[in-house]
DNA sequence: CCTTTTCTTTGGTGATCGACAAACAAATCG
DNA sequence: CGATTTGTTTGTCGATCACCAAAGAAAAGG
């Protein structure tokens, strides 16, 4: 792999860097290549001849955005042993991601573009594609736990259930936005954690209050 | 009160209209004012004229969306005899708008203007504050129910749990913003109001014991 | 009628948008 | 070395941004 031609004068990856804290402070319609370049160190030619456009350009940041912010939550879903304490666990490192003293108090996959000019429709979707991805991992870590046995199956479906976990970590990224601090978070996620002991039945208490509804 | 001059050839309330369903599609700042006064039937200089600016223009069309779209939470939050059942309609109505066949499928309140640019801070932070007051209506709502009797002082703290459906019902537009259907939102729902049950303790038992919070 | 008041239209402000062409600079290859 | 390749700099493109001044139009007051 001969690297002919001039060398690159920037790092790619801490242009990415530098490029993520201005999206993730202003969103995407609210940053611009100028701001862009500027930030980067770079002229926005620059820009052009290493991402391609503005819109290639998020979407590299929201790749590498994915693999460090995202990671902590990712992994937590993952790495527990029962589907509750991975839904637990899950709300837990999203409360902590988006309370750190180092960025905006927010996720940027679900703040960054919600809306926008009909010509950003494409970025708008892109972001959406992502967050229903994160609902059906959701989705397939809770059936893991009903094959597992430690998630009876609901009065309410898993679809449901999943859906809930989903919607409880995207109002955290508002309650966020809103000043809300960690501990009053880990207040909300203790109540969206009692749903499931009155729905999930853990195999080790058995059923209680089944009535309702 | 005399009206002299020129009248008026545009009602201000049709227009406002008009506004607000092009904010409501494309956002604040993906708005521009040539779509709006497109969009109005009237030129830029005359949106200036009645309304101000831009933001101001918003501020009017968000007063405007609050008393219309805003309205069957809201009243649903006020009018139901118990906590539980106010907070449950109020979700329900909160589903029922964020899914309506003929509007954009999430709250603008929400989403309009989460993020942006630096000069309209001022806008993110008028939404922001609106979002903090819904959160402490649901807070009074809750504790006018430990008042009644018919919500026993759960053991997370009336602020956890008026956070907590703050939460769920803020999380309800990203998931309609997403294509969750009505049905779906339900299934949100249900689930959500099973946490209910579990922490706040039933309506119908008399209240036990006072536990200090 | 004329004056005053208010609104609308016309037209354009400087600034900034995303994007790129052309010229220049720095590396490898033969 | 010269030729080639690649990145950077410079400058600018047409479009659009939010906004507004000036002039024309339509009403009431005198």
């Amino acid at each position: 792999m001969a690297t002919r031609g001039r060398p690159r004068t920037f790092d790619p990856d801490t242009a990415l860097d530098q490029a993520t804290a201005l999206f993730w402070e202003r969103g995407y319609e609210g940053t611009s290549l100028s701001d862009l370049a500027q930030a980067m160190g770079i002229a926005s030619a620059s820009i052009y001849a290493c991402f391609g456009s503005k819109a290639e350009l998020f979407r590299q940041v929201m790749h590498r955005y994915g693999e460090t912010f995202g990671a902590p939550p990712r992994h937590a879903l993952g790495a527990a042993p029962t589907a509750r304490a991975a839904i637990d666990a899950m709300l837990r490192a999203t409360a902590d991601q988006v309370t750190r003293p180092d960025a905006p108090h927010y996720c940027m996959l679900i703040l960054a573009a919600p809306t926008g000019a009909v010509e950003n429709h494409e970025i708008r979707e892109f972001l959406a594609t992502i967050r229903r991805s994160q609902f059906t991992t959701i989705r397939e870590r809770l059936h893991r736990g009903v094959a597992d046995g430690d998630l009876v199956r609901p009065a309410q479906s898993v679809d449901s259930l999943a859906r809930y976990y989903t919607t409880v970590m995207q109002g955290l990224s508002v309650q966020a936005r809103d000043g809300a601090t960690r501990e009053e978070l880990d207040g909300v996620i203790t109540c969206a954690m009692a749903a499931w002991d009155a729905l999930g039945a853990p195999s080790d208490s058995s059923a209680q209050h089944r009535t309702t509804m």
